[in-house]
DNA sequence: CAAGTGATTTGAATCGTTCTAATAACATCC
DNA sequence: GGATGTTATTAGAACGATTCAAATCACTTG
């Protein structure tokens, strides 16, 4: 039988050391796989480890090489699927590389998210992959992480301007791209009166989907009237409260670009409640490929970001920058993927 | 203007004590505002703090106090919604108590379980909130965290037991209780053939909703056919893949009560794709209230579970452990409660 | 003025690791 | 036999904080 220990204090090299009678660093040698330590010894220190049970104390370890072993994941809303699979995409991509994701969601609060990087800086993780708040300011976040912090922003830009020692790198998605593709698809499908529809202007990727519409609308000589923007918060239950104000004003539009898909659902929603059937009266577009867009009724035309991908690569580009920290900072534009479904309908 | 380092080693006491000529110990005391050190000391640290921007070092403090300031956070499916909400109220509730997660996703996998809890343990949480995998067993989760650390189970019972000294809090739903109203409600509604649809038994969580619902069929004196006990994974899209396997043998079912929320959505899927008109033709029922149920068309009858408030209940119960190590285990059975929507129609 | 008091400050040990430089034991070579 | 390697092991100082006992200082006070 094993002996286990229910109860008392936790098990240090010392332990074991004193256990087997060899010295501290030799048991230390052993738990990394040194090739200094005899094979006898080796044997000896390993029955030794796993009678008391020890467990390595990484903190420790950490402390003393100066290294860490940890990755700070700030995201601005971890219950939009969206972001949960990102989510789940970092910490599998980290984990396979023997870091730890430590959680900070900020609910879209700038103060929140001072307080979260604040509080996950202290805990000294290798980097930061933040998704930052709307409206979060470069010099604020740059004044709590430091500067020895690497960072990789993830979907949106800070507002202001980094100084240029910080060089951060960015993950974003082709914003601009996939909001004219929507809306050139909507163009094809014969609609003339187009609105953009969800968020705030106070975030980038917001601004930059914006002008990819009105680029194409531009493009294709087609007026835009103001009532066809609508803002809204990215919850279904806002989207559908917002929907109202596409019919007030002149001209209704007979389409609209969504921000994301979450607006895009409860933008349907709304519309339902109106009377006014998406995919048939009223033709959307949305934005992230969520799991929900396949399998809403009408299933959503949408761009595709594998947003579970894109969470592997924002660790992959956070661990390359900590292999080389002084590698020049570079900014990496994901692809999106028109996803043609049900909503996106021709003009009836 | 402040003087920032872009460059340069890490600040840590003795930059702060020699920079304003005091010991490292008074730093110390004043960083945790003890009432010990004067007003102008304490004035003169706090300026050059500022100045040399210092970031505290919570793990070196850890270490010397022996205490933690994390906990673990593993869930089986973070990309579910109903995990993610879930993540989101531990992370909130941790936050405010000034603890950080360390977050693990193991995607229902036993053997990645064992892993995440292998790498977390090692970053020496204070404790573990545990949602385990389907199979996951009790004795092998022990043997990997130890019993050192207090943990916290989530929604599912592991396998086998656990010895007496291990004495781990339980957080569980009112299981039985649902699914038993969920089954009387579609009773009430006039249906006589009504399946149970959705996740294996080798989670408890799953056995438990069974046998409410067998209860509530039992006690209406209803027969229950073997293939109205449909098992599939927990995504829409093979939930929509077993849909089909409700009609195939004898007498098919006109309702279903699902496991949770997301089979539920991917069995309306599935019922489309043949023709069927959930909330019109075939009544379902679901659990969990994610916040697609009251979006979807029709929009879905379930068991509000209030995942968030599960999320901060579960922080709660680990901090209170860690205030009181030796109190009584406990088992706490949060409510749940029947939300009708259109999903469960009558019989028609 | 010696001793007592209260308010501040500090030296040194400690937490559980890692790592450098030193030591020890033993074989090899001229 | 002494110089030279080779191979295994280890003492002890870090890492960046906390903490306790002890020291220092400025005042009272009998």
């Amino acid at each position: 039988m094993e002996s286990q220990t229910p109860v008392g204090r936790k098990i240090t090299l010392n332990d074991i050391a004193a256990g087997c009678g060899v010295s501290r660093a030799t048991v230390s040698l052993v738990l990394r796989g040194s090739p200094l330590v005899n094979k006898l010894t080796r044997a000896r220190v390993e029955e030794e480890l796993r009678r008391q049970g020890y467990v390595y104390n990484r903190a420790a370890a950490n402390l003393r090489r100066r290294t860490s072993s940890s990755v700070a994941l700030v995201v601005n809303e971890l219950a939009n699927p969206f972001f949960a699979e990102f989510a789940a995409g970092v910490d599998e991509a980290l984990g396979e590389a023997g870091f730890v994701t430590l959680l900070g969601n900020t609910g879209e609060s700038v103060g929140r998210e001072q307080a979260v990087l604040q509080s996950l800086i202290e805990h000294g993780p290798g980097g930061i992959i933040l998704s930052p708040a709307e409206g979060s300011e470069a010099h604020a976040v740059l004044a709590t992480v430091g500067a020895h912090t690497p960072v990789v922003l993830f979907n949106r830009e800070l507002g202001g301007t980094l100084p240029e020692y910080a060089h951060w790198d960015r993950l974003m998605l082709d914003n601009q791209r996939g909001a004219r593709l929507a809306t050139e698809h909507l163009i094809a499908r014969g609609h003339r009166r187009i609105a953009f529809f969800g968020s705030h202007d106070d975030s980038s990727s917001c601004r930059e989907r914006h002008a990819g519409y009105l680029q194409a609308m531009q493009a294709a000589g087609l007026p835009v009237e103001p009532h066809w923007r609508v803002e809204c918060a990215l919850t279904r239950v806002d989207a559908a409260r917002a929907a109202h104000a596409l019919f007030e004003g002149g001209a209704a539009p007979t389409a609209a670009v969504c921000y994301n898909d979450v607006a895009a659902l409860g933008l349907m929603l709304g519309l339902n409640q109106r009377g006014v059937r998406p995919g048939h009266d009223f033709a959307i577009t949305g934005f992230d490929d969520i799991a929900e867009a396949a399998m809403s009724t009408p299933s959503l035309s949408t761009l595709s970001t594998a947003p579970r991908l894109r969470g592997r690569q924002a660790a992959e580009l956070l661990l390359a920058r900590l292999r080389d920290p002084q590698a020049q900072a570079g900014t990496v534009i994901a692809p999106v993927e028109l996803v043609v479904r049900e909503s996106s309908c021709p003009l009836s």
